[in-house]
DNA sequence: GCCTTATATGGAACGCGTACCAATTAAATA
DNA sequence: TATTTAATTGGTACGCGTTCCATATAAGGC
């Protein structure tokens, strides 16, 4: 029996590498324009295709954006271990990760608007922040220096989801709320460390 | 000396009456039709006036939505206020409060996205979030519900501060962060409150 | 090479937010 | 009524994300 003929489809290697230029064009556009630059037609020019054949590979753009998250991300992570370098005692630690991830993010807004809100709030099928296993792991971090300090794992998964969701809202008001006097990242920060660990 | 002719300028009367009306034009789009079907073209339509017009009367989009928080903000703290009411006890007031107001965003991720999602990070002059005297003063509540529960006012701006922000952290995190486990907004909000009150 | 089937593409389209501009309209004075 | 000045408007345009579609191209079997 013989098979079909005609063109065959796209090989999984294909798929995947075609997959990997467009996400590299992506990030290269972002690191070196930011934001703004990541436009389907201009990223389309860049890997040399066209707009179309992008949406063949990927869901839409969030979804390339995604792709965009891990390097961040790992930007992140390293700054906060670099901070974090010099530190033994393990509250010292986990205040030190915490103003850390707070004052990248500010430091960072383009950064911040690209992993945390550029998410459709509207479509519950994107959610899959977590499911990168290189994403996963830069939270571990905080999962690891919140069991540092506690001398029993109750309540432990809730200080630490916690902990992580009250960083991202710092980030988040410090970024978007300019108006408002909030107090230094290092005092709320403190303060938040104090209500883990107590 | 006679007074220049032409037309004259539009009086403070007439700029505010235009802006009250494609105000509540867009209130009653965002009601109706949600986030989505609040567009310069279809404002214009239903408030009878070129797209133009209304550039010539506000800054923009995030400038007219910036209205809308209003509304959604009374809503939210009406709600709280409603699980208040049989309550007594300032800590079980301020879990409540911080539970409600978690639970709300979660309930309407659209109020969410218009809120705390259209505030473009990119621009640092549009921060007005809280010059609007009523928007602070829902947030004053929870100043308030706080002062009920400290013994002393050391440390009361950082631990309202903190309190606010990871809340907001929370619904962000509970709206678009899907595929994690989060714990739930009780536990959460009980830990956040645990450590505001120690 | 021909046929077949999948993929990519050019083009058009939609509505989006926003910018620009000449013409029209409105509202005042002389 | 004519003139003046401000406001509004219709129209065009831009790039945006995305959809649709007919056509061109690519890659395989025979």
């Amino acid at each position: 029996m013989t098979k079909a003929s005609g063109r065959p489809p796209r090989s999984e290697r294909d798929i995947s590498e075609f997959r990997s230029k467009v996400v590299k064009h992506a990030l290269t556009l972002y690191r070196e324009e930011g934001f703004g630059a990541v436009s389907m037609r201009r990223l389309a020019r860049e890997v040399g295709c066209a707009p179309m054949t992008i949406y063949a590979h990927f869901d839409g753009k969030t979804d390339i954006l995604r792709h965009l998250w891990s390097d961040v991300l790992a930007d992140m992570a390293d700054y906060i271990r670099k901070n974090l370098n010099p530190i033994v005692e393990p509250v010292d630690r986990l205040q030190s990760a915490a103003q850390s991830f707070v004052t990248y993010w500010i430091d960072h807004p383009d950064h911040f608007r690209l992993v945390f809100m550029s998410n459709d709030v509207e479509r519950s099928d994107v959610g899959t922040f977590m499911r990168d296993p290189k994403t996963l792991e830069h939270f571990q971090l905080f999962t690891d220096l919140v069991a540092g300090v506690l001398s029993s794992e109750d309540h432990a998964k809730a200080k630490t989801d916690t902990l992580v969701s009250a960083m991202i809202g710092m980030a988040l008001c410090y970024n978007t709320i300019h108006d408002y006097p909030w107090v230094s990242v290092s005092a709320m920060t403190g303060q938040l460390v104090d209500g883990i660990i107590n």
